[in-house]
DNA sequence: AGCGTAATTGACAGCGGTGTCAGACCAAAG
DNA sequence: CTTTGGTCTGACACCGCTGTCAATTACGCT
């Protein structure tokens, strides 16, 4: 079917090796023999075939994504940020939804890195379950980079975003409104980023002295259902909180949905606001006031900087850290005295 | 780092070849001998080098899953079908996002098909725009399986849903309930999928003897946006429907959406009903009630029929069709005479 | 012209498996 | 005790490309 490099250094009357050569910009490869190279290759449509190089270089030019089944919506950003970037670099990236606290996950994935069917491996939160797997990979040296890592030890670079001041951000704002009572819903504390967010909340109760009220506090796993159920329960308490925050904006359609179900509506009795600004945030009525979390950008830094790694470029201490921005849309609204019980 | 089949069969004291056939299960290895293999396989943890079976085999193992950038949510149960079958088969999956109907794109797919990067390829809808391309892997007999396709005429099988008949069964759904004035949004009519379900509002509507108002028929792309936009304008009409059933649950939500932002209620006012069953339809309040689409099972249908045809197995006519359901929830109910302007 | 250095090119040995094919082995048949 | 035909096994070429290294050519200088 395709040319192979033999037919093109034939076509072009010159050795393999030079096609090689030219193939791989390689210096010291005369101009009038490139242009030859080049001619001939066109004329055969030739492309290299992709096994024989990796065989060759025992590099595989593909990265793998790591990925928990759960949290779909914010993997699709994910995955658009990892995939246009690898591509752009000629990489092709394996998707690996799993499992990593699960030892059968473990091992399909370090079959995966010594199968060599991927030079480096890009984990999404969480990803800290996974420490053994971590360790494992760490040891071989393995490159790998990690979205918003709990634990910042790894000696490669890690992206993460501003949770802590989002949250401090949004508190504030729903402070500023004239909201005392708010609500929030936490996600899963492992999570550094659950667990950050949750202290920006806190901070900026302190800061504007209004004292935690521990009956406000809902525990959720960052889905629909469970914000749902846990809002459910939130607005029986005597007086109502004005305003729920939640970990994450599925919880927070949750919580939407939580407060309709009551006969309540939203803002009017009881604002709404989440966190990452998935598509979700937008699909719902009304649509959520959220914090940004810029996930599609993570995804690039953290693919740029797994194949800057890969290119043997020097990247220690590069991590990055993104800021997240406050996107107000139309589930908040200051408190309206005349509505409370 | 890793061992190769030298290590094993030195460790084994047998030929490089008769490790290769433990490893193929291939046959005429005896019993001893291969007990012998296996042992120094799993004392040297072994595991095959895929760049090298691939260069040998002149096959990647793995599979192109094309999707259109647009449908997300629909792309995601895609997705896990896919991936998971494939991984259970020993493949790996290549996702590739893109615009088949742009030329770049298409030419980015035919270098991974020439490339030997993937073996065979899964095309989501719509896959039709990409005619040219189709084509071309038709004549060089490239293996490829669609989802819902428009155009039925490829030498490989393909996977469907009684789209038709979904749509019929909504629609009845809703005349039973006592709705007359049933708006509907349209989707992309190139697509036909799209094209089956309006058809099938229509029949319902003509076996009831209810006359299609072409006031009461918009027309969308399948996001929120204009579902909303269009809902927004349907609404005016004079009298307005009591019900607006979307080509799509996107669609649905931007209806929600428009009912509410025009002070009406869902469903009491409007019920809204979707297509499809995407995480979506559960997510927004109230719940929509909807068709399912058996997304997941089609994706793991298409996956195994690509996959018997990369093993060489017959597969022709063994299209497959997989049933939709109704899935009443709480967007729908009968008209409240009382609301009518 | 003669020489040294740098630019340019190609022969050849792998990379780590698989396919082919001939040879060794072995039980049953003649 | 051969012959016969399957059952095992291994030698070896090859998949298509890259790295190494030695050979050849070009060019600037004395």
């Amino acid at each position: 079917m395709s040319a192979t490099i033999r037919d093109v250094a034939e076509r072009a009357g010159v050795s393999i090796k030079t096609v090689s050569r030219v193939i791989n910009d390689e210096p010291f490869v005369r101009e009038a023999t490139r242009q030859r190279v080049l001619a001939a290759i066109d004329e055969l449509g030739f492309v290299v075939n992709l096994s024989a190089r990796r065989l060759a270089k025992g590099r595989s030019f593909a990265i793998g994504l790591i990925f928990h089944n759960a949290s779909w919506h914010y993997i699709l950003d994910v995955q658009r940020g990892v995939l246009e970037t690898a591509r752009k670099a000629g990489y092709s990236t394996i998707l690996h939804p799993c499992d990593v606290s699960r030892e059968e996950d473990t091992l399909a994935i370090l079959g995966m890195v010594s199968q060599q069917v991927v030079d480096g491996l890009i984990f999404t939160p969480p990803s800290d379950n996974a420490a053994g797997l971590l360790q494992t990979l760490t040891d071989q040296a393995f490159p790998f980079v990690r979205l918003t890592p709990s634990d910042r030890e790894s000696p490669w670079p890690y992206v993460t975003t501003t949770d802590y001041q989002g949250a401090h951000d949004m508190t504030s704002y729903l402070v500023d409104l004239g909201h005392r009572r708010i609500a929030y819903v936490v996600g899963p504390l492992e999570q550094r980023a659950a667990h950050d967010r949750f202290e920006g909340y806190r901070a900026a109760l302190s800061e504007n002295e209004i004292e935690i009220n521990p009956a406000l506090i809902g525990y959720g796993d960052d889905h629909f259902a469970t914000g749902f159920g846990v809002v459910q329960k939130i607005l029986q308490v005597n007086p109502r909180p004005t305003a729920v925050f939640c970990n994450n904006d599925e919880m927070a359609a949750g919580a939407n949905a939580a407060v309709f179900e009551a006969g309540l509506r939203v803002p009017a009795d009881v604002s709404v606001a989440g966190f990452d600004d998935v598509a979700l945030s937008r699909q719902v009525w009304p649509s959520l006031t959220t914090i940004r979390q810029p996930i599609y950008e993570m995804a690039e830094v953290a693919t740029n900087l797994l194949l800057s790694i890969l290119n043997g470029e020097q990247t220690n201490g590069n991590s990055r850290e993104i800021p997240t921005g406050l996107i107000v849309r139309q589930s908040t609204a200051s408190p309206s005295a005349v509505s409370q019980p």
